[in-house]
DNA sequence: GTTGAGCGTT
């Protein structure tokens, strides 16, 4: 069923499922836990000396959740604590802009004053023969903040009686990937699976949702659905989305999604955009 | 001294 991962073909005759078994599919795992289907509260599966044991009315249709040592949510080992931290660094790195079609009178103290408006930019300049000093028409603008950019490259911009045109420099571009997005709701296995190829998405934090993320070059969005019905399990769900998602794996992602549409309903789970 | 899609003298 497509609904679930599958972490091992068969229980033991016994019933009980060695933690070896998920720690190999879910890295760091130390345990198992389940939504009661009666009471809906989670409750851990018990783990004796490495052997996970059934609930008493068997596995069942249940869907398990991956618990990670506690006081270690952030940090199951330096490597993935580092790149959490990069994602971080990620989001906030800018990039020059290309600005076209400039008024042939436009200064760079022009620019500058106008991109100001938006936010301070680190460098502003307008390409110039190099022998007359006129102005080429075009020239290039980086911003402090990455929240400036994304507010410039997301209007057009009338410099100076005259509508000129930003994009990212054609230098800053990665060949391969195609600049359009395209936007992923509802995500299924199948498109799960499509969207691993792309690239390792390191984490899907409470901290990280909403924010937009760019993971190797790839811009990922990622943001929880408002909650269907009862809005108390929104914390529960937080306790529990600190999952690792490395795409080049695929199944946390789809575990992560899994938990989040248990809680907040089938419907719009991850937004991812590519 | 001109021009109007493009891609960065350091």
């Amino acid at each position: 069923m497509s609904e679930y991962i599958r972490v091992t073909k068969d229980e033991n005759d016994d019933g009980t499922v060695l933690l070896c078994t998920v720690t190999a599919q879910f890295p760091g795992a130390c345990g198992l836990r389940d939504r009661n289907p009666v009471s809906q509260c989670m409750r851990g599966v018990r783990l004796v000396e490495g052997i996970l044991h059934a609930p008493d009315a068997g596995w069942g249709n249940l869907v398990y959740v991956v618990n990670y040592p506690k006081d270690n949510k952030r940090n199951m080992d330096e490597t993935d604590a580092s790149s959490v931290v990069n994602v971080k660094r990620a989001v906030q790195k800018t990039s020059d802009l290309i600005v076209l079609g400039l008024p042939w009178t436009t200064t760079e103290q022009d620019l500058e004053e106008y991109f100001s408006t938006f936010g301070e930019a680190l460098m502003v300049q307008i390409k110039k023969d190099t022998k007359t000093g006129h102005s080429k028409g075009f020239g290039f603008v980086c911003f402090m903040e990455y929240e400036t950019q994304v507010k410039v490259t997301s209007q057009q911009h009338m410099i100076d009686e005259q509508w000129c045109d930003r994009k990212l420099p054609n230098s800053k571009q990665s060949p391969d990937k195609p600049l359009r997005s395209r936007k992923v709701f509802d995500m299924n296995e199948d498109e799960l699976w499509q969207f691993c190829q792309y690239g390792e998405v390191v984490d899907v934090l409470p901290s990280l949702c909403g924010e937009d993320l760019i993971i190797k070059g790839i811009s990922i969005h990622i943001s929880y659905a408002e909650p269907k019905h009862n809005s108390n399990r929104k914390k529960e769900v937080e306790d529990l989305a600190v999952i690792q998602v490395a795409l080049g794996i695929g199944f946390h992602l789809i575990s992560a999604v899994h938990l989040i549409s248990n809680v907040y309903g089938t419907g719009t789970s991850l937004k991812v955009v590519l």
